[in-house]
DNA sequence: GTCTATATCCAGATAGAC
DNA sequence: GTCTATCTGGATATAGAC
């Protein structure tokens, strides 16, 4: 019965993938040593030993979503360095979208958070050390170079690109882990005053005219 | 023998604090979860059993830790603010003093990560989420309050105070904690810059100028 | 395919020797 | 006081029943 075997295929991946946004949504919570598989299993709805049939080890749990992390980031960063916008458009871009899935922790908050917690722990198995080692320059680098072109553009402030991009980059993280630590309506920073931090001031525009 | 009673007690905090030293590295590093009282008890030069003559549990150092880290922090902010100088210059000092930190990766910086890390798991003891939950908002606070000083004295860029001093303040534990994960050479942004990102441009103050 | 039961391991904490 | 040896609990992973 090579269709049954199909759906049977099918209703796996879906299963699969149940279980690892759960696994997400704990990992992120309490990190890789505080969950349990039981948790996971728990709140996928099935008994923890079936766990096994797929997944081959926590660790691995781990390891597909922190590799799948780093390359949904990657992708978002490419993505909006690809933008046919002025830097300036970009930046203001990136900051209302990404302060928007903080407001709401949503799964792509959470994809950041992992990212934070699995490379600020030397404790993660090497095989997921080895993939963010790897992959995690990316974001910083694409900032750098939209920041070069905001700066010729004159929209953007002086400075080395590269250490505004780590500077924009770890603000970023750092809100995100400071959004999730506090249940209790936490104090989100408006997009337009975070942007603003990076780009030549309105008045700086106008001493230009002034100076004419 | 009193006397050597007394000598007696004062070896123990000195071993106490040797202990706490190098549980603090250790949790640092791996948290609370993955760091094992095996590990801390060979880095401080002593048996397994042996940690338990001077703390109760694993999640007793840790709150001892924790508790510590964060009153050294909130004292921190607290001698920042009572500088005899302008909220510039606060800012100034103040990220010229973290940063500093932060590329030497010394006691301080381990402090924050550690406040940082606890806060951001809900998997930690109780007591130690309530000392959290009262003595995080400090620094927030105060930065707060620094910032609104500097509005006022036209020297800090316009936009809500608290939403600042969230932006200041995360950015500082993103860096933190970005620093620590990269052990190769990381670039740490110059005081100068990070500073610069929160004071009115100095193009700003020669408009003021030019618009006499 | 899913469950329950269990084997195995390992870390935290304790007890007892020196 | 400090160590070694041990108890105990709990979590991962496996085995076997349905």
């Amino acid at each position: 019965m090579p269709r049954n075997k199909e759906q049977n295929e099918k209703l796996k991946e879906e299963k699969k993938s149940l279980i690892l946004k759960e696994a997400l949504k704990q990992f992120t919570a309490k990190g890789l040593f505080a969950t349990r598989i039981k948790d996971i299993a728990n709140g996928a709805g099935i008994a923890q030993g079936l766990m096994y049939n797929y997944f081959k080890s926590k660790e691995d749990i781990y390891a597909d979503l922190v590799n799948n992390a780093l390359d949904k980031l990657n992708a978002a960063a490419e993505d909006l360095e690809a933008l046919n916008a002025p830097a300036e458009e970009k930046i203001r871009f990136a900051v209302t979208q990404i302060l928007q899935t903080i407001r709401e922790s949503d799964e792509f908050n959470q994809t950041c958070r992992l990212i934070s917690q699995a490379s600020s722990s030397s404790a993660i198995p090497a095989q997921t050390q080895q993939a963010i080692a790897q992959k995690r320059d990316t974001p910083y680098k694409t900032f750098s170079r939209i920041i070069k072109e905001g700066q010729d553009e004159g929209t953007v402030i002086g400075g080395d690109p590269e250490e505004l991009a780590v500077l924009f980059w770890t603000a970023i993280n750092g809100l995100a882990i400071y959004s999730a630590s506090r249940m209790d309506q936490p104090v989100i920073p408006s997009a337009d005053l975070m942007t603003k931090l990076f780009l030549v001031k309105a008045e700086k525009q106008e001493e230009e005219v002034c100076q004419r």
